[in-house]
DNA sequence: ACTATACTTGAACAATCGTTCAAGTATCAA
DNA sequence: TTGATACTTGAACGATTGTTCAAGTATAGT
């Protein structure tokens, strides 16, 4: 007994299908990196970011006046999307104005609001 | 003081900028569904049963064979799949075979490998 | 009735996440 | 140099997440 739970012992499964299904499993490369992307996507404040700078290149004080959220918040959320690459900046005196870096994020976030909205 | 790290005090933010995405901002449902939608492609294991599940028709015990992880689980992931109907299953015996309920998720599924693999 | 298989489920747990708070850097104006 | 703005960052915090463990239900065979 002990580890009855544990990792499925294989008694009566279909080991073809198993093995079949197995084999064509995704690498952990792809499951690692779509998870990573997706997981960009979960949450609503960097949502709202997103969809913001997809409008307009703005900066952290616009961003957080939008959002109605704090702007260190706003900011730990900034540092996140760009570590992804997913946004750029630039200086502008004291300012750090953001955009969108990455095109392909909109498709996949465009293509959710349709899957959410049907 | 007190509160300087508080929401945006919008001391010299773009007001007319910060109106006009404002007024454009998705609905807090939108969002919500957004991050939903995401938030169950964001976890690894998921990610590997909607794949193994695109494949073929498989019961509990396979679908944790194929994963190697424990059948617990995989039940677990499964409820929140069936809760968000992207999965249904049918009663066979002592089986319980699970299968895909929801194209479009297959579809953002192929759009974030796409991104992911670029 | 008893035993085994095939799950499901609730509780407990560690790990991860997003926020706030407080302190820091950078730029500029007086 | 002093003070204010605009932001960044690390630490601390509570909340959420995914797993395991242990106990439960359901079905079938003996």
């Amino acid at each position: 007994m002990a580890k009855q739970q544990d990792i499925c012992e294989i008694k009566s499964v279909d080991q073809a299908k198993v093995k079949a299904v197995k084999k064509a499993m995704l690498s952990d490369k792809d499951v690692y990196g779509l998870s990573e992307t997706f997981g960009v996507l979960s949450d609503t404040t960097r949502l709202k970011i997103i969809y913001a700078l997809s409008k307009e290149e703005l900066c952290v004080c616009d961003i957080a006046g939008i959002l109605g959220s704090s702007i260190s918040a706003v900011s730990h959320q900034l540092r996140i999307l760009r570590n992804m690459r997913l946004v750029k900046f630039r200086k502008e005196a004291k300012r750090v104005y953001y955009s969108l870096d990455d095109a392909h994020i909109n498709k996949l976030f465009n293509e959710g609001l349709k899957h959410v909205r049907e």
